[in-house]
DNA sequence: ACCCTTCTATAGTGATCGATATCTAAGTCA
DNA sequence: TGACTTAGATATCGATCACTATAGAAGGGT
């Protein structure tokens, strides 16, 4: 996904005369708003500031300038999972994910809904493997969850008969839904009591106190400074 | 939505050759299948076995035929909202609403996810209206469900703190949520586990206990015979 | 039988889709 | 400066989009 001459200092021939990343970011609001397929490559080459050829020899084209924008979006899938994992808990992990699902769901300055969920239902024939792309991306960051929570029944945090596969799948039925309500308008408060009320299900933990264990409701914890730079969540 | 002049016995003028119910029913699992406008008229006038200037004549245009799909799929949301209503606790049609989606997301005999809820998403700028009727199926659901839960508070069954918008934009998300996991390929069990989870959350009642309500679990409750003529659920 | 109405099939409307061939402009290197 | 390399702009590609004008086919009413 990287561009290969990029790295070299001095080019041969015309340097490109847009900012690719700024343009990336462009896209990027675009796809947000409208999913992969109802935005189309008029619509972007002008918001982008540039002709559909330049388009094209910078990014490839609309699919793969599609999956670099998710990229960006999710700051890097590894990201995602690894702060699933790194949790004290996998209660943190899962209040966590709700949470930066909801706030990245209702940014000031980004377009309402996840760039990710938006994308991942239309589905024609000619955008299966966009489809495809987009269900594994979520299935892994489902199974990072399943898995911390399969470490906290095992470890006694968690009783054993806490289902990991439900309480993951619930998770994120929750993430997708609340974009689709961000979309109808939802404000940032009502999918933040959204979370309190989803992590309201969640079996106590019957083991000892972990330290950095946080149990503070969602809507406690507004504190967050997002920015659209990096998103850390779908 | 009803034709006019099939209601007169004697129609003058050569007779429709193709049945017009059957065919609504092969363009509802069209748009079941990709969507709204990942459908095009070209995919259902060759799925219905028709021309599409017998589809115009007969469904007015594609988003008459899409619409009358939907009221056709949804069993006319009259009926949702007034089940939503006349259950015993708010709770019960919570659950109702909940189970009734995972088992209508994942029928054997229909294409998995929600019909709406597979439409909903998608948004480019000509099909804002679309969208905007669909949402506003969601919204008059929710609101039943929200009417309901704060019935049930006003009569002591749900304590006062219960938050009656939280409450049913948690339901409402997870009803979207599992529509994605089904089209991603989740099966029924999970889908009523997660339905399970999705409950856990609910406040206890406080009240006496009331005749006809129903305490089980989703996972006991597979005994619905689920056709696709009438579905009353998103 | 005829007329009249409606349906169906062929074909094609302009618009837009994603993607490119071609040519010119604009840079870096020797 | 001249050779080389790449970016950008114009114009357009064939395919597909939702939709329909036209004309022939097929039935009912009298």
């Amino acid at each position: 996904m990287q561009e290969v001459g990029s790295l070299t200092a001095g080019r041969i021939g015309r340097p490109r005369s847009f900012d690719r990343e700024s343009a990336l970011k462009v896209a990027m609001h675009l796809f947000w708003n409208h999913g992969y397929e109802a935005t189309s490559i008029a619509e972007l080459t002008q918001a982008m500031g540039i002709t559909p050829p330049s388009l094209y020899a910078a990014f490839g084209d609309k699919r793969q300038l599609f999956l670099e924008t998710v990229d960006r979006y999710m700051g890097g899938i590894d990201a995602v999972t690894k702060g699933v994992l790194d949790a004290a808990t996998a209660q943190d992990a899962a209040r966590e994910l709700l949470t930066s699902a909801a706030l990245g769901h209702t940014g000031e300055d980004t377009p309402p809904g996840c760039l990710v969920a938006s994308s991942i239902i239309s589905s024609s024939v000619s955008a299966a493997d966009i489809r495809e792309e987009l269900a594994g991306i979520r299935r892994r960051m489902e199974a990072a969850l399943r898995v911390r929570i399969e470490r906290d029944v095992l470890e006694g945090i968690l009783p054993a008969s806490a289902d990991a596969d439900m309480l993951a799948g619930h998770v994120f039925a929750v993430v997708q839904g609340m974009s689709t309500l961000a979309k109808d308008g939802a404000d940032r408060a009502k999918l933040l009591r959204i979370v309190d009320c989803a992590m309201n299900g969640w079996p106590s933990p019957v083991g000892p106190r972990i330290d950095g264990a946080d149990e503070g409701t969602a809507t406690e914890r507004t504190k967050y400074a997002y920015d659209d730079t990096r998103r850390p969540s779908r």
